[in-house]
DNA sequence: CTCCCGTGAA
DNA sequence: TTCACGGGAG
């Protein structure tokens, strides 16, 4: 706590200090809960992080926004963001691009799927919504790579409606705040207090605020999310599926190729190679003509 | 529930 | 080598 503390400045370490003597005293009453809403606010006027998906309000841009930063920090997509927006400034010329080029954008983001699940939600949104993002969670997680996460986060940054939702920098900062001396927390646990100290009149900027103050708690501490009933390690990259996945779409975005080449190009096992590229196909990736392999159009 | 999925920073 | 994450398939 000590260590915490000292990192917060000005008027946030007074605030923190009452926040925890109030959580030992009182646990996570309502008055409780004010001293963390006023910590968190403290920390973001004063530390709040400029982001270009913070100045629209351009649903289709929060919605791609979101979709990159499921999976890829803040600083890769700020780099990414702009000339993706900039090659596909709406659901319909997203959806009417060759999906070859939009995989070219993705490049460098990193779980190409996500790719094309984006180019497959821009043709639901142009040719069944009228091109119009609806403003319900309900119907955004009918669309291909958005989950209830995400779906909520796009209604809440999109049109400022106070849904309640967890990602990891939300689940960062309770875990830490709340649940510093357990192991096993669950989301279920979390979500009575995110909904509890949801800001109602401008979720939008209170939501800023949380993901701010996670990221400065995962540059100052231990993961907290190591304590999350649902974190997992991850297996290793090298030598993966994953990695030889890459490494054929980035080949086959320079052009079509045979099967045949493409073994030879990447050096692996021509059984391993076929497999990968029969599941490109089915994941709507590919298409395969006899010999010949290139990205979907 | 379990497993899969890319890239880059440190 | 280790870590960062949410969606979707089975």
């Amino acid at each position: 706590m000590e260590i915490q503390t000292a990192l917060l400045t000005g008027a946030d370490i007074e605030v923190d200090r009452l926040f925890y003597q109030a959580l030992a005293a009182s646990g996570p009453t309502s008055d409780t809960l004010s001293l963390f809403v006023e910590m968190v606010w403290a920390f973001y006027h004063a530390h709040g992080r400029p982001m270009a998906w913070r100045e629209t309000r351009d649903p289709y841009r929060i919605l791609i926004s979101e979709v990159m930063l499921q999976q890829t920090q803040v600083n890769r997509v700020k780099e990414k963001y702009p000339l993706f927006i900039g090659a596909f400034p709406t659901f319909k010329t997203l959806a009417a691009a060759p999906l070859s080029s939009v995989l070219d954008r993705w490049q460098g983001l990193g779980y190409n799927r996500r790719a094309v699940a984006l180019h497959r939600a821009a043709g639901i949104v142009v040719a069944d919504w009228g091109g119009h993002l609806k403003e319900d969670p309900a119907d955004l997680v009918t669309l291909p790579g958005i989950g209830k996460a995400t779906a909520a986060s796009i209604v809440a940054f999109a049109f400022n409606r106070p849904t309640v939702f967890i990602e990891t920098n939300i689940r960062r900062v309770f875990i830490h705040y709340f649940c510093a001396d357990r192991d096993g927390v669950t989301d279920g646990e979390i979500l009575p207090l995110v909904e509890r100290t949801l800001d109602r009149e401008n979720p939008r900027e209170w939501y800023y605020a949380l993901m701010d103050f996670g990221t400065f708690i995962a540059a100052n501490h231990p993961n907290p999310n190591r304590k999350s009933a649902h974190y997992s390690k991850q297996s290793r990259f090298e030598g993966s599926d994953r990695q030889v996945r890459g490494r054929l779409l980035r080949l086959l975005g320079i052009g079509p190729a045979s099967s045949r080449d493409l073994i030879g190009e990447l050096g692996e096992d021509p059984v391993r190679v076929d497999r990968l590229l029969l599941a490109l196909q089915t994941e709507g990736f590919l298409e395969i003509e006899g010999e010949l392999v290139r990205i979907r159009s």
